[in-house]
DNA sequence: CTCAGTCACTTGTGCGGACGAGTGGGCAAG
DNA sequence: CTTGCCCACTCGTCCGCACAAGTGACTGAG
């Protein structure tokens, strides 16, 4: 007996909804049926139907005036659906022609502060590149601090086939809970420019990426060619 | 007799719980009491004690673990609370001092673009600076389209003290929907440079801002000395 | 004509009950 | 000691019912 699992009624109707909202059936300001109507369609109860339409209505898909009925209004945006840069550099994975460097260097000043460690104490740096065609797109550093490196393969020039992220999970048990970027337009730095072959203006990123007791796991710094890069956001108003 | 308004038990249940949690009478990590003992702490049916929890966890107070129990989480960290700039530069009030000038030009090409109109239409340009101390710290530019600035102030050199926002909702009813922002890192415009006393890297922010259905209010420029302003974002990895 | 009342319809909230299914501890057989 | 079963407890889902409250159209009194 193979049992496939069927959803529950009420997320079967949320998706029947949200199929008739996307093929058009029911376009955006339309009146849906009314909760009674739907029962009747769908055979369950007032409460099944209920859940559904106030779930859709929770993730934007409808509207819910009371003694007026629901209505349509469209496609959910996402919302602020921001690019997250510092967690997909973590997740990237690697191969032999974008390592520039790994070594073992003092830590800089910006970058020991953020790991909330003193100037100077000895980290991981981990350079990369990234590549569009045969330009460099972007010139990145990872920094560890040396306890989290210990006993992982980040202190070493290999590259890591399932992204830093995974391999922090696979060898550690260690998992990325909450990350902090901070962006500002810069100069690159006399490296960076030499790695992107220009020295026009970069989007610089610093990323500090946490656990979730909030020990810094790694502390990353980007450098993307604004030439190249552009970040997009979409939010609604209030 | 007053009838006051009474929020529903379920909210009611909901907000009992989240102050419990602020308060830290529930720690992160608790195990909530279970469904039977809430209903008969607060005297009412199980549905409405569901209802809560499961509101909870949608917004990510608590977590439900089937056959285990409640679980606090802690107070939800902001979806990605992001900087609005676009938004915010629409409502920032003007005085006389930072209007640069106000004209009728022709739109530029990216600018044409965004509206959806030919290149060189004719458009309203507002043409603003932010100051800190006595330094520039921002230089923007808003572009109207001629039918939208038509019966406003927008065209008018003279400072809108109640912002952008407000004058659109207030003289000819238009309102807000959504923005979409696209930032990158530039070199500053000659005249951008000039405003700004320098020609280091800025951070170019292109706002479109819509109304609900859809059309252009305006196009939103607006240029951010690198060495000034930094953008700070935090979020949770799922 | 105007206005208030009625009525059919909508959603909002709430209850009690029922059954299913996952978890974890205790207990007895091996 | 280990294994497997049972049982109490948890949450997940669903039902039918009830009443409150908002809306809008229609209707009859004035």
């Amino acid at each position: 007996m193979s049992m496939d699992f069927a959803p529950p009624k009420y997320a079967q109707v949320m998706t029947a909804i949200q199929q008739r909202i996307r093929d058009g059936e029911y376009a955006p300001g339309d009146m849906l049926p009314s909760e009674t109507q739907l029962v009747r369609e769908f055979g369950v109860g007032r409460t099944t139907v209920v859940r559904a339409l106030q779930t859709l209505a929770m993730q934007g898909w409808i509207e819910r005036e009371h003694g007026r009925g629901s209505f349509v209004k469209g496609r959910p945006e996402s919302p602020a659906d921001r690019v997250r840069l510092g967690l997909s550099t973590a997740e990237h994975p690697e191969s032999a022609d974008n390592i520039v460097s790994v070594a073992r260097v003092p830590a800089p000043r910006h970058v020991a502060t953020l790991m909330g460690v003193d100037e100077r104490t000895p980290v991981i740096a981990r350079q990369r590149v990234m590549r569009q065609g045969d330009r460099v797109s972007a010139a990145e550093t990872l920094w560890f601090p040396l306890e989290i490196a210990l006993g992982t393969d980040l202190d070493k020039p290999d590259p890591l086939r399932h992204g830093v992220r995974q391999h922090l999970q696979a060898v550690k048990h260690l998992r990325i809970d909450h990350v902090t970027e901070r962006l500002t337009a810069r100069k690159p730095t006399k490296e960076e420019a030499e790695l992107l072959g220009s020295s026009s203006p970069v989007l610089g990123v610093l990323a500090t990426v946490h656990d979730p007791a909030g020990s810094v796991l790694l502390v990353l710094s980007l450098a993307l060619p604004g030439d190249l890069h552009e970040l997009e956001d979409v939010y609604q108003v209030s």
